[in-house]
DNA sequence: AGTACTATTGTTATTTTTCACAATAAGGAC
DNA sequence: GTCCTTATTGTGAAAAATAACAATAGTACT
């Protein structure tokens, strides 16, 4: 069967006492097959139609727990609020503070920062999605023709 | 007079037509005098005994504002919660995932990472505050002692 | 000092997120 | 399949964060 890696990845989580549940299962699979960033609203939402009394408690819970297990990513975009994403495929992000305007940036970008930081601090990192801000071309174009 | 920095920060958003109330100037005095990471509801707490009956509202809403300015910084530390600090300094940091220790990061050691970005992508980038997650050398050792 | 304008505050209500605890069900052993 | 252990769920309540709106008070101007 093809399973998505995801699956796989949960079912390998039992020989750590960890359990499957229909609830984990469906909250993974809503992000998988989105690919994109999700609300835990949106999460609960969507996979409560394959749950059908799912909590948003569970939704919490859970969402902790496969970010824990590096199943999938938190990001942090600006908007205050966290949203969540399938740990697929490892990218970052770029967003204009002005106009929300965003960028996808691979991880290989980062990579040589990470193994500076690494033989400096001892530390081994993982790539956990990080958001960097600024402001996009448009913008500050805006900015400069706005002062004369 | 000398007036810590931000507060003069703060004096110049008057001709943007923002307005320096008491309870901005607290808020942003108790991050000064602390130097370090605080909670809301810290925040709070602290700026009170000042201001008399601050509310939290008015805490929330002031970081938001104080943090679009540019005047404190806001920190995604692990725990899910956010925490804010003044901009003094520019640093970043290092969470282990397992014990909870941490490294600070000084900016310089991103800018080169910063300057990539910048040139592949045209956003002009600002400083903010970017928290990266691993294992500390000690958890590491651990997990490998362990495995034998 | 007094006035006018409006950004900001406190109040109240709502939404989002976390907690504690008893009830449930996943997974291993037989 | 049945039994046992305990990780996980739902429930109910609390805390943290946001929103709407009328009352307040900074600031510029006279
Ligand atoms: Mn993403
Ligand atoms: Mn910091
Ligand atoms: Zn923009
Ligand atoms: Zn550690």
């Amino acid at each position: 069967m093809s399973e998505p890696a995801s699956i796989q990845h949960l079912l390998a989580l039992r020989a750590q006492g960890f359990r499957m549940t229909p609830q984990r299962v469906a909250i993974l699979r809503v992000l998988d097959e989105c690919g994109c960033h999700l609300s835990p609203s949106e999460i609960h939402q969507r996979a409560g139609e394959m749950i059908p009394n799912l909590t948003e408690t569970t939704v919490y819970r859970n969402l902790d727990f496969l970010a824990q297990q590096g199943l999938v990513l938190i990001a942090h975009v600006g908007s205050g609020r966290i949203v969540y994403e399938s740990a697929a495929h490892h990218h970052h992000h770029l967003y204009c503070r002005h106009c929300g305007f965003s960028v996808d940036i691979n991880h290989e970008e980062l990579a040589p920062l990470y193994k500076h930081i690494q033989d400096k601090t001892g530390f081994i990192l993982d790539t956990s999605h990080v958001t960097f801000f600024g402001v996009c071309p448009q913008c500050a174009n805006k900015e400069n023709t706005k002062e004369n």
